[in-house]
DNA sequence: AACGCTACCGTACTAAGTACGACGCCACCA
DNA sequence: TGGTGGCGTCGTACTTAGTACGGTAGCGTT
C-alpha cells in the first residue's frame, strides 16, 4: 500500500479504464480503487485532465522501442506489432490522443527511436517524415477500427453480423452481403488477422520509398 | 424554425460539436442552440447516446461514395480524400467510433459502395477484405493523427514544436531534433501534405494486391 | 512550546443526464 | 359549442460528476 504516489494513482487509473472503460474512470471510482477518499487524489494530480495525460503517456511507455541501426524492417515491424497489442489492451487510449497537447518523455523517446531507425536505414529527412506518417497512420487506424468493433476474436463476427444482415433484403447492399456471407461470417474469420497482411504491405511500400525521390 | 424534428436536433448537435467540441455538446447546450428547454430534446431522441450515434451516422453520410465499375483507383482515391476532409471538419467523430455498435443506412451504403468498387475492379472476396482494412486503417489513422495535432495549417508546427524542443538538450532525442529542425519547423511545412503521398503509396499497394495470392 | 509540513479528508458548490408529471394548443367529433 | 385526446413543450427534482475550500492529525525542527 505505501503512502500513495503519483505513479500509483496513474497505475490505478489505467487499471480502472482497462476493466470498466474510460467513462467509469471518475475521481470517485479511482479513489475507491486506491482505498482513499476522492479529494485525496488531488494531492498527487492537479486535475482530472492531468490524469488523462498521464495514463496516455504511460501507455506510450509500454510500446516496445525499435533499435536504430539494426535491420530497419524487422525493428519497425516489431514496434508496430507491439503498438497494436498495447492499444488492444488499452483501447481507451486512442480516444484520448486527441485531447493531448504536451508530449511526455515516453512519447519523445518513442518518436526519437522510430525516427532514428528510419534515418539510419538510409531514409532522407523528408522521406522519414513520409514513412513515419504512413506507418503510424496504418497502425493507429487499424487499432481504431479494432477498438470500434463490437466483437473480438475468431468467429465472433458472425453472431454480430447476422442480426444486422437480417434488417435488409439480400439484394440491397449486395456487395456487403456477399463479403459478409462468404468471408466475414465463415468460421475462422478474425479481423485481427488482417493486421499483419496490411503491415507487410506498408513495410513493402516503405522499402520502395527508401530510395525514391525526396 | 418549424416544429423541430429529429433531423434538426441532430444537425444542431453536429453544429455544437463542430464549434465547441464534443465536451461542450450537452443536452443543455443543444437545447439552447435549438432555442428550447432541455427536456424538449427528449421528445425526439431517447437518450444522449442516441444523439451520439445519430451524429456519427450523419457524418458518414457526408463522405462521397465511390462508384463501383468506374476506375477503381480514382474512385477509391476520391472517397479517401473526401473521408479525410469530413473527419477534418468533424474531428470529434473519430472519438465516437468506438462507442458505436449498430451501423445505420448511411454506413451500410458506404461500405457497400466501397466493397463493390473493389469487387468490380477484380479483387477477390478475400483480397477485398484485405484491401479495405488497409485503406481504411490508413485513412482513419491519418485523420486521427491530424485531429490529435495541437496545430493546423502550414507553418503552425514551428510555434508548437519550439517550446517543446527547448525542454531538453539537443543531444537528447537527437533524431527527433534533427527532423524537427530540418523539416517540421521549416517554413511551408504542413502535416496535411503527407496525406496524398501516403494515400498513393497505399493505392499502389492495393494495385499490387489485386492479382496477388488469395 | 510553537511552528509548519505532509498526508489525508468532510462539506458543499456547480454542471451534467434524465425521470416524472404537468400545461397549452389544436383538430376533431358529438 | 363544448368537450376530448394527443402532441409538442416545459418545470422541478434526483443523481452523479469535478473540484474549491478549509480543515485535522501526526511528526520533525528550532
Amino acid at each position: 500500500m505505501s503512502p500513495l504516489s503519483r505513479e500509483r494513482v496513474l497505475r490505478a487509473a489505467v487499471a480502472v479504464a482497462d476493466e470498466r472503460g474510460l467513462n467509469a474512470l471518475t475521481i470517485r471510482s479511482l479513489a475507491q480503487e486506491l482505498g482513499v477518499k476522492p479529494m485525496t487524489v488531488y494531492h498527487y494530480v492537479a486535475t482530472k485532465e492531468e490524469i488523462l495525460d498521464g495514463i496516455v503517456e504511460s501507455v506510450f511507455g509500454e510500446i516496445e522501442l525499435p533499435v536504430p541501426g539494426r535491420d530497419w524492417r524487422e525493428e519497425l515491424r516489431k514496434r508496430a506489432v507491439s503498438a497494436r497489442a498495447v492499444f488492444r489492451r488499452h483501447p481507451w487510449a486512442l480516444a484520448l490522443l486527441e485531447s493531448r497537447t504536451q508530449p511526455g518523455p515516453a512519447s519523445l523517446r518513442h518518436h526519437d527511436a522510430t525516427i532514428g531507425t528510419l534515418r539510419l536505414a538510409g531514409f532522407s529527412v523528408v522521406m522519414t517524415a513520409h514513412a513515419y506518417a504512413l506507418l503510424d497512420s496504418y497502425v493507429y487506424g487499424f487499432a481504431l477500427q479494432e477498438a470500434a468493433l463490437p466483437f473480438e476474436g475468431p468467429d465472433a463476427a458472425a453472431s454480430v453480423a447476422e442480426p444486422i444482415m437480417e434488417t435488409f433484403p439480400d439484394d440491397e447492399y449486395s456487395h456487403l452481403a456477399e463479403l459478409a456471407r462468404e468471408h466475414i461470417m465463415r468460421p475462422g474469420y478474425d479481423f485481427a488477422d488482417e493486421f499483419e497482411f496490411g503491415l507487410d504491405a506498408v513495410l513493402d511500400a516503405l522499402a520502395r520509398m527508401r530510395h525514391g525521390s525526396p
